[in-house]
DNA sequence: AGATAAGCGGAACGATAGTTCCGCTTATGG
DNA sequence: CCATAAGCGGAACTATCGTTCCGCTTATCT
């Protein structure tokens, strides 16, 4: 069992694989998780049966991706944590990681249909701190659950869809309602 | 011109119209505006060409519901409008407009993708009333565009679809931010 | 009741997806 | 440089839709 014995791939192979789920990225952010495969395909410059090789399905190509923006997520969640100022460590992550969705089309979808699974397992943690954080300091409405971020993303995430250029004054009503005191 | 003679339906056939547009409301507030007319049609108990007699494509039918979703929301603002309070008047319209949503998933994709046209003309007007009069009250922020409307409902639609049971606490987030005066 | 045309059902068609398969290409190790 | 197997491309298969079509049914009128 702890060796699952693992051939290193062609240098080819390797090469494909990167491209691919570059490709992938940039075609999911510009037209949602829902573009073909074969879109996907040439915009890497390899055959369809090249993708199956290295994903058994669709789902896990898109997984590759996820996992991809997760760790930019996390890039983010640990910046807003060394920030001393809760309240503004929950602001910054809130506005940085809207502007990530603004700009992925895909992101929006990869979160409110999966999400669920890995991403909650490494992003959870950190957020809960960011807002317990936050409601210690006495900044953030006491009331307010770790769940509940789920839904201003998803919130933020529809109005971004109808209007970009509305994200900040959305982002400021949320934020103002959340505010601790009224 | 103006005398475009148009032979009444068949007794049978007018039934089965009507049987078909409830069908399609029910079908569209399960399983949203994607539901296969194959679905539809069998929910109405005909087969799918009497539906395309009635409706030359999907869209129309979708109209054709979407039209009375209109019907419903006219009725809520004229009832808002009614209210000598205007702030209560808005409160009651996003209430009561927000819980059809709640019951209706295909409305939320309807005015989502389409009620531009339609919609719009007819309860535009009744909705800028609404805001103007809660505003000259002194009791909805000043910068409330009646645009903005729209992005209240696609961030409530979204919240709604993703967890029905939290309508009530986000709605009144919004509310709050959304009160003049801080 | 019988004639007639409006209306009907549902098989079949065309488009678009995801996925599989197999003959050819090419990196790799000796 | 050759043998070999890993890897590749893309045609073809399957499933799902919206939509069309046509032979049969039935409401309607006399």
């Amino acid at each position: 069992m702890p060796g699952t014995t693992e051939r290193p791939l062609r240098r080819d192979a390797q090469a494909n694989r990167e491209r691919l789920v570059a490709a992938a990225l940039d075609a999911f952010a510009e037209g949602g998780v829902d573009v073909p495969m074969d879109e996907v395909a040439r915009r890497a410059g390899v055959g369809v049966g090249t993708i199956y090789r290295n994903f058994p399905a669709k789902d896990d190509l898109v997984d590759a991706v996820l996992e991809d923006a997760i760790d930019r997520l996390v890039a983010i969640l640990e910046r807003a944590l060394a920030l001393d100022d809760a309240w503004e460590g929950f602001r910054l992550y809130l506005e940085h990681a809207l502007d990530l969705h603004a700009r992925n089309r895909g992101l929006k979808e990869l979160f409110a249909a999966r999400g669920t699974g890995r991403a909650r397992k490494r992003m959870g943690p950190l957020a809960v701190r960011l807002i317990s954080r936050a409601q210690e300091q006495g900044a953030l409405r006491p009331d307010f659950k770790a769940e509940d971020l789920r839904l201003v993303f998803r919130s933020a995430g529809a109005v971004i869809e109808y209007d970009p250029s509305s994200r900040r004054r959305f982002v400021a009503l949320l934020l103002d309602g959340l505010k601790a005191g009224r």
